[in-house]
RNA sequence: GGCCCGUUCGUCUAUCGGUUAGGACACCUGGUUUUCAACCAGGUAAGAGGGGUUCGACUCCCCUACGGGCUGCCA
């Protein structure tokens, strides 16, 4: 018997997704989702200044990498002006709003004034009560009638009782001069007529929904359920901003997390249930809740989310994994893979899919896998690649060259050098590999593997490759 | 300036008046290990400060400090 749940996301297309915005569209599709509702997309696009069509693709692009799929058209609000509009005159006759002829330049003094006398800024139109037959032929804007004395009070799911002095909200302008709607008018009137029943959004719309609520008030409408969620800090605890490195969410796909593991860590972000760590997508949207929202602003911690990520490497299964992984190849504008580098990957996966936590890292741990052979050790960049084992390397190299490559052949000569080294015999894995990126070995990758990999790596290898 | 919100280990958090304040990440130690990693065991680490209320406060109230937001014919 419970009513339908519809929450939206509603960005506006100044950019890209933003990373808090990709959570706060996060937590709408889980709620949503998690309730057998609807999750809706609507592009906040009435500011023609500062949006474009490139910024709306980016945000389709980064809801789409992160997974959450929308019902519906996207909407547009810039195309919904003239219902914004109707609403205005309807609040118009309903004596809920006025009109104002005061100009821009009259305001400014009027705030200059009052703050010079050490009162609130807030404007208040001469025409709010004026007789309309007093009206002048001249431009004008539509602003609400707010109540000026009482208060208004936000019944939030996250925040609280929230409780504003009307006093300290002015009469805001809900119809331009040039008969387009302000925010506070459109968003309302879309939520309403979109029969959108959670506004689950940042908390720098607190205050916003105050006047909001007015609107709805002053429209008849039913008020939908508040939520308003902390914005999400970078790791110093300072509002995220482009100092503190990626801000947008295609920034975390090249940089090689996982989708799967990016839903995880944001849920958790500034979420909780219980110990509940790491979840799938499906336990998200069955758990999610909007009393687990903390109340204060959380950082971004890349190493918890790197973990999470890992977490969701190894879960993942081969071909989705893969299929993810030339996903970020594109996203980092690198190379794809080969036709062969692909059945190598795919076959290399089981046993490095564990160890790895991004895509990069997935890459590098398989590079055993990927080299192309021969290779030819190369001196030159074996010295400069590597720090630890830099002196062993050099001279090893010389008699690597001149070795016949097999298991048998290599098994001495490593071990014997790591002794003269009083280095572990595995220490030479790494600047191997780096020596080799690129190139690779005589016979094969596989006979090194032999040699320095793990015999449980080795088993699954001869396992995947039967 | 005014108004609003926030403050538990370094980080994300649990706790809904009575707990040795729990978990996770990170970190440290030990184990395992033919590298890295992974894994196993253990450890360090927290209620911003000050007043109240109460038999008893991390939990409720007030003040201060600090952080954030709003205060537009931007969204």
């Amino acid at each position: 018997m419970t009513p339908e749940v519809i929450t939206r996301f509603a960005p506006s297309p100044t950019g890209y997704l933003h990373i808090g915005g990709g959570r706060t569209a996060l937590f709408n599709w889980l709620y949503a989702r998690g309730r057998g509702g609807k999750f809706l997309l609507r592009i906040e696009d009435t500011d023609r200044e500062r949006s474009t069509p490139e910024a709306t693709a980016a945000i389709l692009k980064g809801l789409a990498w992160l997974g959450l799929d929308w019902d519906g058209e996207v909407v547009s609000q810039f195309d919904r002006k003239d219902r914004h509009a109707e609403v205005a005159h309807q609040m118009l006759t309903r004596g809920t709003a006025y009109k104002c002829f005061s100009t821009q330049e009259e305001i400014a003094a009027f705030r200059a004034a009052e703050e010079a006398a050490g009162r609130y800024p807030v404007f208040l139109s001469p025409w709010r009560d004026a007789d309309p037959a007093t009206y002048p032929d001249a431009p004008y804007v539509i602003r609400m009638k707010a109540p000026r004395s009482g208060e208004t009070v936000i019944d939030d799911q996250v925040q609280g009782r929230v409780v504003i002095k009307n006093e300290t909200l002015d009469d805001m302008i809900v119809l331009r001069s040039d008969n387009t709607p302000t925010y506070m008018l459109a968003v309302v009137v879309d939520d309403h007529d979109m029969g959108v029943t959670h506004v689950i959004r940042g908390d720098d719309h607190l205050n916003n929904a105050a006047r909001q609520q007015m609107v709805y008030d002053a429209m008849g409408w039913v008020v939908p359920v508040w939520a308003h969620i902390p914005l999400i800090h970078g790791p110093d605890g300072k509002k995220l901003s482009k100092r503190h490195g990626a801000t947008g969410v295609e920034e975390y796909q090249a940089m090689g997390y996982p989708a799967a593991g990016m839903r995880n860590y944001l849920t958790r972000l500034g979420w909780a249930k219980g110990d509940a760590e790491i979840f799938t997508t499906q336990e998200a949207m069955a758990m999610f809740d909007l009393k687990g929202i903390g109340r204060a602003p959380a950082r971004l911690d890349f190493k918890k989310l790197e973990n999470t990520c890992g977490h969701h490497v190894a879960m993942m299964e081969d071909a989705a994994l893969l299929h993810e992984l030339e996903g970020y190849l594109r996203a980092a504008q690198q190379p794809p893979l080969t036709r062969a580098q692909h059945d190598l990957l795919l076959r290399a996966l089981p046993s490095v899919k564990d160890r790895a936590k991004t895509f990069p890292e997935l890459i590098d741990k398989a590079q055993f896998a990927l080299l192309s052979r021969p290779v030819v050790p190369d001196a030159q960049a074996a010295v400069s690649l590597d720090t630890v084992s830099r002196g062993i390397l050099r001279s090893l190299t010389p008699r690597l060259q001149n070795a016949n490559w097999t298991k048998e052949a290599l098994e001495p000569i490593l071990t014997e050098a790591a002794a003269e080294n009083g280095i572990g015999f595995g220490k030479l894995a790494a600047p191997l590999r780096a020596a080799l990126a690129g190139r690779t070995v005589t016979p094969s990758v596989y006979d090194m593997m032999l040699v320095i990999g793990r015999d449980e790596t080795i088993a699954r290898l001869e396992d995947a490759s039967a």
